[in-house]
DNA sequence: GCCCAGGGATCTT
DNA sequence: AAGATCCATGGG
C-alpha cells in the first residue's frame, strides 16, 4: 500500500537511533525490512510525503499504525523545545527531526535490552540476531527469504543449556534464562505492566533479576510506550554532564510527558558529535 | 554509597 | 597485537 505522510518519519534516523536493533536495508533503496512478532514488513519512502509498505490497508491499521505510533505529531513536540531556553536540545531536536519513538513487543524489549548491557550497537544486533535464530521460528520473507521471529518466554525457557551457551551472552545468560521461566511461568507480565503508570511499572521492572534502572527505563519508553521514561546510558550521562552540568540539572518537567522523546534527539546528538579524544591538550 | 567481576564483540591505538 | 570500551547490574 502508498501512505501519505507528513510528519517526522525518517527511517534511517529510527534505524541508527539504538531502539531496534533487528531492522535491515534489503538493498533496494532505503529500504527497510522489519520484523514484528510474527509480521514482516518492507518499508521504503517514495518521495517527500509518500511511503510505500508491503503490508494492505488493514493490516497497516491492525499493527504498523501504532508500531510508527503515526498517533502522535512529532512536529509538535519538537516545538516544545525553546532556543534562547535550551540550546542543546534545540540543535537536537533539529538534527534528530525524523525520528520516532516505536510500539516495539515488550517482551522483546526487556531481553534486548537484558542483552544490550555493557555491549556497543553492533554487538547488541549480533547477539539478538543469534538467540532468534536459535529459537525463534522462521518467518518467510520475500522471495523466499527467512527471518526468524524473537522467540517467545517458553522458547527461550524451552532452551538446552547448549543451545542457550552457544548464543555467547556471558554474564546475561542467567538473567535472560530467569526471565524466561518466570515470564513463562506467568511470575512476570508484561502485559499487567502496559496498564500502569512509569512509576509502577518502572518498579515491577526493576524487580526483575539483571534489570535496573536503565534497562528498566529503555524497556518502559520502547516496549510500554512509557514517552516519560528517560534512559541514561554512557552517551547521555556523558553529554548531559558536559552540557548541562550533570543529569540532574535537566529540565525534565519541563518536557513532561515526553522526556523519552527528548532522550532519542539526545542521545544522536550526543552519539554523533565529535569526541573529545584526548590525544592533545 | 562505593567497588568490582563478568564475557564477548568492536573500536582505538 | 593489545588495550579500551561498550545504551549496566548484582553482590560484596
Amino acid at each position: 500500500m502508498k501512505l501519505e505522510w507528513k510528519d517526522d518519519l525518517d527511517l534511517d534516523m529510527i534505524a541508527e537511533s539504538g531502539q531496534c536493533f533487528r531492522w535491515q536495508k534489503t538493498g533496494q533503496e532505503g529500504e527497510y525490512r522489519i520484523p514484528f512478532r510474527r509480521e514482516l514488513l518492507y518499508i521504503r519512502r517514495i518521495d517527500d510525503t509518500h511511503f510505500d509498505l508491503s503490508c494492505k490497508e488493514r493490516q497497516f491499521e491492525r499493527t504498523w499504525r501504532s508500531y510508527f505510533d503515526l498517533g502522535r505529531c512529532y512536529r509538535d513536540i519538537r516545538s516544545m523545545v525553546c532556543e534562547e531556553e535550551d540550546p542543546v536540545l534545540y540543535r537536537a531536536q533539529q538534527l534528530g527531526a525524523g525520528i520516532r519513538v516505536l510500539g516495539q513487543d515488550p517482551w522483546e524489549m526487556l531481553i534486548t535490552f537484558i542483552i544490550s548491557q555493557r555491549k556497543n550497537i553492533p554487538a547488541i544486533r549480533l547477539a539478538v540476531e543469534k538467540l532468534a535464530r536459535a529459537a525463534g521460528d522462521p518467518l518467510e520473507g520475500r522471495n523466499g527469504e527467512i527471518v526468524w521471529s524473537f522467540p517467545t518466554a517458553e522458547q527461550i525457557a524451552g532452551m538446552s543449556e547448549q543451545a542457550l551457551a552457544e548464543v555467547k551472552l556471558g554474564y546475561r545468560e542467567k538473567y535472560v534464562r530467569k526471565a524466561a521461566e518466570d515470564a513463562a511461568a506467568g511470575r512476570i507480565c508484561l502485559e499487567e505492566m502496559e496498564q500502569m503508570d512509569l512509576e509502577s511499572c518502572g518498579k515491577a521492572l526493576r524487580e526483575i533479576y539483571g534489570v535496573g534502572r536503565k534497562v528498566a527505563d529503555c524497556v518502559a519508553l520502547f516496549g510500554l510506550h512509557q514517552l516519560d521514561a528517560f534512559p541514561r546510558d554512557v552517551w547521555i550521562n556523558r553529554g548531559l554532564a558536559e552540557d548541562y552540568g550533570g543529569e540532574e540539572n535537566f529540565p525534565y518537567d519541563r518536557y513532561h510527558p515526553y522526556n523519552g522523546i527528548m532522550q532519542q534527539y539526545l542521545f544522536e546528538y550526543f552519539r554523533n558529535r565529535p569526541r573529545e579524544t584526548g590525544s592533545f591538550h
